[in-house]
DNA sequence: TATATAATTGACACCGGTATCATTTAGGGG
DNA sequence: CCCCTAAATGATACCGGTGTCAATTATATA
């Protein structure tokens, strides 16, 4: 406790100092003006003081706060708080705090109701997660009103200072082509919402794999889901159903692939040895089963960090800074218990 | 978009309904000494420019924000994704906004920089998750700065006001008593780590079901985890491992419970038919897995709405009233496939 | 009906900063 | 050494609200 009993103000720093609070403001502001010689006492008599600009009386006069937004849809808690945690450890270096704003997905009126939390609380930017990221209607309304954006998605959009992309197409296909290699010739997928631009992109990876290595994309092979835990067990199942069944699943995300490894087992089918599942995401629980699950890693720490840091650079007036931030994260495979070889068997049994 | 092209301000108001900027301002804050009259005037015009008040205006005067903080060590993600969940629920329907503020666990200055925060962001009132919680020089500080406060924590408190308390050690107990009936009397506990209050609470409840049913606390029975997934590896290959196994195992949360679950699979010991095992938490993957497992349901979301109410109370200068709202809160016992009567060739093989 | 008293309302300073523009100081050329 | 121009600094209004206290109005009392 340094200070006597109240805090000092801008004021008091520039009595101390000997000059006009402009001059501190200055100061504060790092404005080029200055000379050397007034910088140095002030910076001093800041010290002295103790003394820490008020945000709200300078957002008053800047019409403008020190804080960042982080929009999202509450579907996936895990994903936010990584998420979050990567965004908490830029904004704040940068001065900034961080205002979590969830929307009732569902609710058409979320647009509306972030416009209103920007203009109210004057958000310096926000960082907005997918699914309400790929939403047009936001992007324009992002535009109109006086906030930056960073969006992240999984979409590629040319816009490096605005968007931090998660190449899950390359991703899906990495994970195909291990499944290859391993000798897998007939592979099925769970596919995520239809509406999901995410679930497509993740889907052409899978196709871009199968095509790329000449093997054919059969219908049987694909079931529809929507990144439950339910519906991978029910697609599973129907993968499982027929009478020549896959040797390995993909599932469009974990909590699917995990439904899908619960339908296995209720079916007595063994997995790696008779059946590999692979996952999307790496879910904190994906390594914490047996067996664990082979999936591809977010990266959605870093995510956070670089969505900030664009965030941070745009605030400041530097979008050409923005858009060098790297913009394309790439995943890395993470191959763990459940995939293996394929059955000898089965081996001649493709299309 | 209603306003023509900037937003309203009081002036605005008061120039339209025909009165002193100070009463629209009365009316806002509801001040009791304005006449129906008025009051209706005035609110007819903030209706009419669709004005909301701007928070940082109001801040500077009052010397406080409509923010409040949630404070916490970043451990468990899903933990505190549910929890944030409900405080949203709650403070925001309360009219204040949510800054988030991880801690850096080790450091031991965070109690000084969640003052400096407090201080800068001129915060309302924060919430301080667990382990944070249960730090007393934190209270302390709390107690010195012009903040309101609420405390999550699974240690009782004679503190109303100011805690939302889960009870872990009645729901540990309720769970030591469900293997009870299901006929173990041979029962493994592997202990979280060994500063935490929190899991003082749980093994307390362990203790107390056992003594109640004149069960013996057998010390070979007892092992020391850190309540992560490896630490229960680890832990329930020392209680398998021993010539007389226990038939069941309680971990005193989830994580190390799917690590118990784990080293059983690789042991070649059968869940749930030649061992029971618990988990605490009801973490999401507990139910994602095969045999999913029995646990007990923090009811997290509930408790941060309880907790976010309490502080909103608080704010508004009603101590009494926050003492009401609900402070203690049972968990829920959820029955899953882990758990199954003790096996036959064991029963009689207590102590 | 006049007056004392209480209930409403308004004028103005202030919260802690920044913007604008005038003023002072410093540097350079003649 | 003086004048001109540019750089540094300061005076004052203002951001959008609230607090204080005085002024006005309404109500109660005599």
């Amino acid at each position: 406790m340094a200070q006597n009993s109240k805090k000092a103000t801008i004021n008091d720093v520039a009595r101390e100092a000997g000059v006009s609070k402009k001059t501190v403001s200055r100061v504060i502001n790092k404005s080029p003006e200055v000379t050397q010689k007034t910088y140095q006492k002030v910076e001093q008599a800041i010290a002295r003081l103790d003394y820490t600009p008020d945000p709200q009386a300078r957002g008053l006069s800047f019409r403008r706060s020190f804080l960042f937004g982080l929009i999202y849809d509450n579907v996936n808690t895990a994903f936010i708080a990584d998420i979050q945690d990567g965004v908490l450890d830029k904004s704040r270096s940068e001065g900034y705090e961080l205002v979590v704003h969830p929307c009732e997905h569902g609710n058409s009126q979320w647009i509306d109701e972030v416009r209103l939390l920007i203009d109210r609380l004057k958000l310096a930017g926000v960082i907005v997660l997918p699914p309400l990221s790929e939403n047009p209607e936001l992007v324009k309304m992002l535009k109109g009103v006086d906030c930056e954006y960073v969006r992240i998605l999984s979409v590629p959009l040319d816009d490096d200072a605005h968007m931090v992309q998660s190449d899950d197409r390359s991703a899906v296909a990495q994970i195909a082509d291990h499944l290859i290699e391993l000798g897998h010739r007939n592979i099925g997928f769970i596919h995520g919402p239809k509406g999901s631009q995410a679930a497509a992109e993740r889907y052409a990876g899978f196709s871009d794999a199968l095509l790329r290595n000449k093997l054919k994309l059969l219908k049987r092979n694909l079931v529809w889901g929507d990144h439950s835990f339910a519906s991978g067990v029910v697609g599973a199942h129907k993968l499982l159903g027929g009478k020549t069944r896959p040797s390995a699943i993909v599932a469009s995300n974990d909590e699917m692939a995990l439904g899908a490894m619960v339908a296995a087992a209720k079916l007595g089918i063994d997995v790696p040895s008779q059946l590999s599942i692979v996952g999307f995401d790496d879910e904190p629980q994906a390594a914490k089963i047996y067996p664990s699950l082979t999936t591809v890693n977010h990266n959605l720490k870093r995510m956070g960090q670089l969505a900030s840091e664009k965030l941070a650079a745009l605030c400041r007036n530097q979008p050409e800074q923005a858009a060098q931030v790297q913009s394309v994260i790439c995943l890395d495979l993470i191959v763990r218990e459940s995939t293996a070889k394929v059955p000898p068997e089965i081996q001649g049994n493709d299309n």
